[in-house]
DNA sequence: CTTGCTATTCACCGGCTGGTGACAGGTTGG
DNA sequence: CCAACCTGTCACCAGCCGGTGAATAGCAAG
């Protein structure tokens, strides 16, 4: 190597018109970067999301991103992980004071709080759409991990409660989330679903209630 | 402008090795570039769908896409107005020798009819992902003339049947529309949905047992 | 101060993208 | 014959992408 060479070519130092000072925290700037990952993914989506925009969006170096998270697959596994309490923050454990007798009573309640959830998190919502349009080794990691927090959840709710025998549970539940989350991505998109409008709290109070009319007419 | 000058950077004729001819056809080679942008979203999802890969795909340059379809958008724009047909030609116009005698009756054949169709057509799969996943004005396009000729359809099917009264039909319809198009979007890219499998055959007769039971649910 | 470690930035690469202007060759009509 | 037109091809541009090797800046111990 010939150093005095590279030299040449390098720019000289330009005149620091900013001397601003980033404190030297790698935790700090972990976090800044999973953060500004985070909210990227959620405000614009997978389509421009990848290693320069974070970087960007996180005001660092794309190299630090290769160095704590080994690029962006570690990146996005650490979003996994990181939703792995989604959950729990954004989902009660309890009843809310109701008395769930039956199993109609449970999963009408699972369905509005996860509709409500969903609604709240535009996060959570790019993450389902990614879902559904690719399938890389990232997304099916990313798809476990929410998968999986979310069986949990509804498994220390449903407690001892059972559906009616003849039911086939798991196929009208895959039914329902799916009917749910469709039609909040719709929604978050193009404010509609199959004509049916999801703009106004009235639109949504209908979406509810035709929520329930299914979960109640499968299992009374 | 020196022409002469310009003649002298361009690299020199290569001897042609390959002396096929391309047929001088602008209605074929239109085709073509149709047909290469449908198989291409159809295999490869909208991710990578562009102008070069189109162009590579139809075998042709892509400055005849600017000129034939004025860019991608017209070129999206087209493949939508080639959807309009896809209901006829996937759907059945009568009732397959069925009497729909009810409400119920009836919404419960369309739902079947919309799985299958919709489970049958990679293409459109895509186009449904990409309206969760966008909000162009490209696909904003698209998802309109999908879900004109789908209302179309449902009109024409619907004869003078109605729902019963105070069961709000729009919105329970378009959950169970939103049911359907998730659970196929989902099995095509993961070949299961929120715990369901969604492969063999015997999987997909559970799911349309699932949502017969959820039509009848609601509309008896 | 010097040495060494670590956090951070910088400069550069090859490759691909969308987009454009110029050109080549066949076809048609005067 | 030439001129005009149409189809198709090519070379090139600026810009962004992911990825990498090396330089730099701050901190801490010796």
């Amino acid at each position: 190597m010939m150093p005095s060479a590279n030299a040449v070519l390098r720019k000289p130092k330009e005149i620091p018109a900013e001397p601003e000072k980033r404190v030297r925290n790698r935790a700090a700037t972990e976090q800044a970067i999973l953060d500004a990952a985070k909210r990227l993914l959620a405000e614009e989506g997978f389509q421009n999301f990848g290693i320069n925009a974070v970087a960007r969006g996180a005001g660092c170096d794309k190299q630090l991103i290769y160095r704590y998270y080994g690029g962006l697959d570690g990146l996005v596994e650490a979003i996994g992980t990181n939703l792995g309490s989604w959950v729990q923050d954004r989902i009660p454990d309890d009843t809310g004071g109701m008395f769930l007798l039956t199993y109609g009573d449970l999963m009408e309640r699972l369905a509005l709080l996860f509709l409500d959830a969903l609604r709240a998190d535009p996060l959570m919502r790019r993450i389902v759409a990614w879902e559904v349009s690719e399938n890389t080794e990232q997304v099916r990691r990313l798809s476990e991990a929410r998968s999986k927090a979310l069986a949990g959840w509804i498994d220390r709710m449903r407690g001892s409660l059972t559906p009616s025998k003849g039911i086939d549970a798991v196929a009208v539940n895959a039914m329902i989330f799916a009917a749910v989350q469709h039609l909040v991505l719709s929604a978050g998109v193009s404010g509609q679903c199959a004509g049916l409008a999801l703009k106004t709290a009235k639109d949504w109070e209908k979406a509810a209630t035709a929520l329930k009319r299914i979960v109640r007419g499968v299992y009374g």
